[in-house]
DNA sequence: GGTACGCTGTGGTCTGACCACAGTGGCTGC
DNA sequence: GCAGCCACTGTGGTCAGACCACAGCGTACC
């Protein structure tokens, strides 16, 4: 009880403050000053919750004065998942493998609820996936460097989960793809043929979602997991 | 690049030793004033950063003198998906039906492949299903208390993700969980006639674990997907 | 009326100090 | 010679105070 760290004494008023609802999502933190008076513990160690908070990513931090300074709350996932899958797997916390078949096994969900979704409201042009096409035809482009495709080849994965509106899934998958960013990026050294490939993955991704417009889910399922899968049995290869 | 803040410095700093291999699991940082005279910042903004660490559960402090003492690497990542789930929740950055959601898709998938392994290898008396038989059976005492069956309920979930051998998996669900754990608590109490509830609970658990035995990797997943979709029907009923 | 200045409060950082704790090793008593 | 005790040392944990840079606000000045 009274071991309780100072730190986690301010975490924990933070935590019941959000639960009751007395707090909730763009609302203004008290100073750190007016904290720590307020919960008996030290500017330092307030600072210590925040900073926890922070790269949890439910908090933003903004120096100065008026209505945009201080501690803000903002509650995006994204941030706190993809600094923590990355940091685990630095850490040999996650191995690669059970990062890519955890992918697999989400993006084919993904990809097989939105088929499904598509072909109930009729398909044609649904607006959440207006953001993957639009990735699509940026990939296109032939003036781009192996780094940029595969940074729009992760929005584009990315956008995917966010057409599903489960923001657990997005955050995951953000922070899934976080957690190999590098070992994609050294993948890349061992791609021969650019071209090629690039051409590939086009397709591939092209694939998927003409399948998801089609309404077929199990297509869009085989589809997503056999582009994911080809391309890490391609980079990954015996990667200690 | 922006101004960097000094605790970023040192994540930064201790990120990079982890992906160099300079460190590695078991392995003991540097003390708070030596990292703080090494990287040139105040040790308040080390502690800030070996705080954000812990929180992620990639290190373990302790205080003192001795080879056990200091900051030291331990990598288990399910503590910080926790707090990150549970914050994200009580901020609202995470519905709960999404998190369900992502429960039952992963829950299904994790069974489904106990199954098909199971039946690959003989089925009978896989090792891995040994600790969810031993909450099974822990779960059958009567003279247990709501509570308590649903603390044993959330281990043996667990269980199986732990049996599938694929710790993001087991990590997430951790998570997850935690999440929710709140709510779930709160469930209880819509709940009439416990004994029935908890028998037929039982009963789809042990429905669960003889579809994976059994090697029939479609029953197991429909088993598991009703029995979480239908507790949460049962509890969550119009909640906010 | 408009602009520039200073005031004020915020987070960001550093420093130095003190505490509690856990090993370590020497000292003491037998 | 041996066992047990105890001060020593280094660790994290915490606090208080100081200073800085910055953003907004109000006022005084032009």
């Amino acid at each position: 009880m009274s071991e309780t760290r100072a730190w986690r004494t301010v975490l924990e008023h933070i935590e019941s403050q959000l639960i009751e609802g007395r707090l909730r999502p763009g609302d203004r933190l008290p100073g750190e000053r007016a904290l720590s008076a307020d919960l008996g513990v030290g500017r330092s160690s307030v600072r210590e919750a925040l900073r926890v908070l922070e790269v949890l990513g439910l908090i933003r931090t903004q120096a100065g004065s008026g209505p945009n300074a201080g501690a803000i709350i903002i509650a995006t996932p994204s941030g706190g998942m993809s600094a923590l899958m990355r940091l685990q797997v630095a850490a040999s916390g996650f191995p690669v493998a059970d990062i890519v078949r955890t992918r697999l096994l989400l993006e084919s969900a993904v990809a097989g609820e939105l088929a499904e979704r598509g072909s109930l409201d009729g398909g044609a042009h649904s607006p959440e996936l207006a953001a993957a096409d639009r990735l699509l035809d940026a990939m296109d482009s032939p003036a781009l460097e192996p780094a940029e495709f595969l940074a729009l080849d992760a929005e584009f994965h990315l956008a995917l989960a966010e057409a599903s509106g489960n923001q657990v899934i997005t955050a995951t998958m953000a922070g899934l793809r976080s957690g190999i960013e590098g070992y994609a990026l050294e993948g890349l050294a061992r791609i021969d043929d650019w071209p090629t490939t690039s051409a590939r993955l086009r397709g591939e991704h092209r694939g998927v979602v003409d399948a998801i417009r089609a309404g077929d889910a199990a297509a869009a399922r085989t589809r997503i997991h056999d582009h994911i899968s080809g391309y890490y049995a391609e980079t990954f290869i015996d990667h200690h």
